[in-house]
RNA sequence: GUCGGGUUCGUCUAAAUGGAUUAGGACAUCACCCUUUCACGGUGAAAACAGGAGUUCAAUUCUCCUACCCGAUACCA
């Protein structure tokens, strides 16, 4: 590997939200930047005005802000090679086109749409090699290798909508190295001219694309495996340009695909797989539809990082958690895999679980109070914090608190009519008459004489602890789950817990 | 169709440079233990080298063929 500075970028186009295999490219990158001490770009590649989405591009830089990855450099804080946003470098592309075409290695075509169309049909009903405009067709197509100079001219001077496209060369190999992939080999005579500069007087994703990551001297491309297909032409571009030995090291990631295995995961796919495949919520600001995100969904951006970090990668180690620091630590583009990875759900929960109990009681309290103070609860951040060092084990997110804790803030309005078949037998609220006099008489409401008074019942009424146990959970909490009954009512204190066992005795009918 | 890429348990994947592995781990599944609840946790079980040729003393690892999957084939990125 050279000497020379990393720089990478990341470079979406604003046409929505971005979903989870474009921020793990954003990752990637960020992850091989910092590795290296480089610098990460954040460049916008608006060159379709036709698919430009309102509030596509604040969603991309809340999204990776909410993830942590930064940027040295990009749109939303300048730095030396700005502009960043390709629709403000307009002018500049066009210089670059003409360049070609003087070298002659693109030209001007003229071809109107419905010719191209027709053209496609008939090369596709004589079932051609290459069914595209290319070197095979060119030659009979309205452009500048078929006009003379002055018709040229004129057709432009009148204008008449053209595009420049690049003048693909016959039958040469072009050869060029992966770092994921290895070495790669295409023939020319395969490809086509693709439009480098459109009739809009915009440049198409190919021309904008090489021609700023020469200019923001960028050392590696960190992209999506999609772009695999076009990488001989833009090697064939730097070379047009004669910045050859300026190219920077391409390394294509594998894509993320849907947990089923079909197809990579794309924008369109939504809610419909029953996990978010964007960040942050979105709202489509066409439609009004709203599209879940990871961050409403209850992930910590930690865990979503680790997550990601993972689809196409591991360490080699047997480690799987890891910090943003520890990834970056281990990282290294030769360990990215080749095949597509699915997404899967179970898993991440699996992730966040970990995250989720690595966390102090103190600072899930905060997380959880928010949403107490929704349903109209408010207590003290000591009792929350015992309730949530009771219940962390058992949740995955911070939103399944309530339901492992509700118990807590209320009392149970139903019973469970399987718990009472199981547990509620004749000589229950005998017991549970028992125990509650003991309670009532018990002066420090704590664990151990909780026990105490508990062991006391057994013995006078000669009976085993689950005729106890289970009648006493099911009235404070309402069914057959949660921490230790001790436990619970150790928090929920005396008084509480009095009323629960006599409404319970009263309600529950065999 | 054409071109390119890919293929280890259901899923994510590990196993320097071909040589011993019961092909390892994690998630999910199942069983048992713990807990007289539900989880967590612990122990264990089941579970994979896509198929076929070849090279080699030896192939999951190299080559070729087939199958399947993915991507690209736009004046979209």
């Amino acid at each position: 590997m050279s000497q020379k500075e990393v720089r990478v970028r990341f470079a979406p186009s604003p046409t929505g939200p971005l979903h989870i295999g474009g921020v793990r490219t954003a990752l990637y990158n960020y992850l091989f930047a910092k590795k290296h001490n480089g610098s990460m770009v954040l460049r916008i590649e608006d060159t379709d005005q036709n698919r430009f989405v309102q509030g596509a591009e604040d969603y991309v830089l809340e999204s990776l802000n909410w993830c942590g990855i930064e940027f040295d450099e990009g749109v939303h804080k300048g730095g030396p090679y700005g502009p960043y946003k390709q629709s403000e470098r307009k002018e500049l592309y066009k210089g670059y086109a003409e360049k070609l075409i003087e070298s002659g290695d693109a030209y001007y075509a003229f071809d109107t749409t419905e010719e191209l169309e027709s053209l496609r049909k008939k090369l596709e009903t004589k079932k051609a090699a290459n069914t595209s405009y290319s070197s095979f067709c060119r030659m009979e197509m309205v452009n500048s290798l078929t006009l003379n100079d002055q018709e040229v001219q004129l057709k432009i001077d009148s204008g008449v909508p053209y595009v420049i496209r690049f003048k693909m060369p016959e039958n040469k190999e072009v050869r060029f190295t992966d770092i994921i992939r290895g070495d790669v080999v295409v023939n020319t005579s395969t490809l086509d001219d693709k439009v480098l500069f459109k009739s809009d007087g915009m440049p198409t994703y190919h021309l904008a694309n090489i021609v700023d990551d020469y200019l923001m001297k960028i050392s590696h491309v960190i992209r999506g495996e999609e772009w695999l297909p076009s990488l001989p032409l833009h090697v064939l571009l730097y070379k047009a340009f004669g910045w050859e030995n300026k190219m920077p090291q391409f390394a294509h990631m594998p894509l993320t695909l849907k947990p089923d295995g079909k197809g990579k995961l794309s924008k369109r796919d939504g809610d419909r797989l029953g996990f978010p495949v964007f960040p942050l919520e979105w709202k489509n600001p066409q439609s009004g539809e709203m599209s879940s995100g990871f961050r409403e969904s209850g992930y910590f951006p930690e865990a979503f990082i680790n997550i990601l970090a993972f689809l196409g990668w591991n360490p080699g180690t047997e480690q799987e958690i890891f910090s943003m620091d520890e990834l970056i630590q281990a990282f290294s583009l030769e360990r990215v895999g080749k095949a597509g990875s699915r997404f899967d759900p179970e898993k991440a929960k699996w992730y966040n679980h970990q995250y989720l109990i690595k966390k102090s009681n103190e600072e899930l309290t905060q997380l959880y109070q928010p949403i107490l103070k929704e349903k109209d609860i408010v207590c003290s951040d000591e009792y929350v914090s015992s309730i949530v060092g009771l219940i962390k084990e058992r949740a995955n997110f911070v939103t399944d608190f309530w339901e492992q804790s509700f118990f807590f803030f209320e009392a149970p309005v139903e019973y469970d009519a399987k718990m009472i078949k199981k547990g509620w037998k004749e000589n229950t609220t005998e017991i549970l008459n028992a125990f509650l006099s003991k309670s009532e008489g018990l002066e420090k409401y704590t664990f151990n004489n909780l026990e105490i008074a508990v062991k006391s019942v057994l013995e006078e009424k000669e009976t085993g602890m689950g005729q106890l146990m289970m009648p006493l959970r099911l009235v404070l909490v309402g069914s057959g789950k949660g921490p230790g009954v001790i436990e619970i009512m150790e928090l929920l204190g005396k008084e509480e817990v009095n009323n629960r066992i006599r409404t319970g005795i009263s309600n529950i009918k065999i």
